[in-house]
DNA sequence: CGGTAGCCTGTGTG
DNA sequence: ACACACAGGCTAC
């Protein structure tokens, strides 16, 4: 097993691994202390990272079989590179989207750095699937346990064993769905089995292929012919594995900040109905151009409640939360 | 067709 | 302690 760290030349600016990591794009990355210093420990490309932000560079590890193993820096920088899409210069786009839009502006300053991950396909498919009607830290422990049961191992770590996420075929077996609901996915555990049993039944690695070629739109309403998969789930899926960076996922969080900061005008309803969702995708489309969906993402960090410390006694925390009443 | 009740269950809030 | 609302929605009416 290696110990050697390995650095990754990237300025904080491009690249925030706080608001990143943790903002409930991918739900694999865990925050672990050492020594005071910061890291976060997640899995992706099957191996295990374990990421540093430093001043100008991020420093890593990584723990992989020995099958897999690369040992080379360039290599790994290369994966690095690829799962952050770095090839994306966001100094740039964040200076547009500020000058077109003040509450970009304000959001910005407390999330810079922020990027839209480039993640597996099947894994953002089945993890968006236990998203639905769903809290992030319930959702990471459902990809969790999918790992658990059905992923190869990866390493051990601390006497920690780690998974890669599991292929289809297996998640397509007769098992999986009781397996599941008896370990509280609930609904969601007819969702994920029939889906897989639809990809392979598609073709499988073919399907997911094909996928890759499609134009935003249809590969939209390909993905929304999946059980458990409908307009939201989709956008993330377009949005965070098939390079469809206008895709808006709007789920209630963007639907909020939408009607109180955007669109004033917009119905007062419990659920998002189709034409509200289109709607507020129209819009920020439209402020925010062609990335729009990178865009939105800071937004919805700047609206997480876990970003929400105790930093919001004044503006200029670049939270976009509405202000909670102070008791007198 | 647009709208909405019902769904599994963990987590946060009072 | 012990409800009770509500989650980054979707399906089926």
């Amino acid at each position: 097993m290696k110990h050697i760290w390995y650095k990754l030349p990237c300025k904080q600016n491009e690249l925030q691994l706080l608001g990143t990591l943790n903002g409930g794009q991918s739900f694999r990355w865990k925050k672990i202390c050492d020594e005071q210093k910061e890291q976060w420990l997640g899995v992706f490309f099957n191996k295990v990272w374990i990421l540093q932000q430093e001043n100008d560079h991020i420093l890593y590890k990584v723990h992989e079989t020995k099958l897999n193993e690369l040992e080379d820096e360039m290599s790994y920088n290369n994966l690095l590179r690829s799962y952050f899409q770095l090839h994306v210069n966001i100094e740039k786009l964040y200076e547009e989207w500020s000058t077109a839009d003040p509450y970009f502006k304000e959001a910005a300053k407390q999330f810079y750095g922020i990027r839209i991950l480039k993640q597996d396909i099947v894994e953002n498919i089945f993890s968006f699937i236990c998203s639905s009607n769903n809290h992030i830290t319930r959702i990471s422990s459902m990809v969790e346990k999918l790992a658990t049961f059905y992923g190869e191992e990866i390493c051990e770590i601390d006497g920690e064993k780690y998974y890669a996420f599991p292929k289809v075929n297996l998640l397509a077996q007769q098992s999986v769905e009781e397996k599941l609901r008896t370990n509280g996915f609930g609904y969601r555990a007819k969702y994920i089995s029939k889906t897989a049993q639809h990809i392979m039944d598609s073709g499988g690695e073919k399907w997911i292929d094909k996928l890759q070629t499609m134009s935003y739109e249809e590969a939209k309403k390909e993905l929304m012919l999946l059980t458990g998969i409908g307009a939201k789930v989709a956008d993330c899926i377009c949005l965070m594995s098939l390079n469809h960076l206008h895709a808006i996922p709007v789920d209630t969080h963007i639907y909020q900040i939408a009607k109180r900061l955007y669109m004033p005008k917009l119905p007062d309803k419990k659920t998002v109905t189709e034409k509200i969702y289109n709607d507020i995708g129209d819009h920020f489309r439209d402020l925010y151009g062609p990335l729009a969906g990178w865009a939105h993402t800071v937004l919805f960090c700047a609206d997480l409640k876990k970003f929400q410390g105790n930093n919001t006694e004044n503006s200029s925390s670049g939270n976009l939360r509405k202000k909670s009443k102070s008791k007198k």
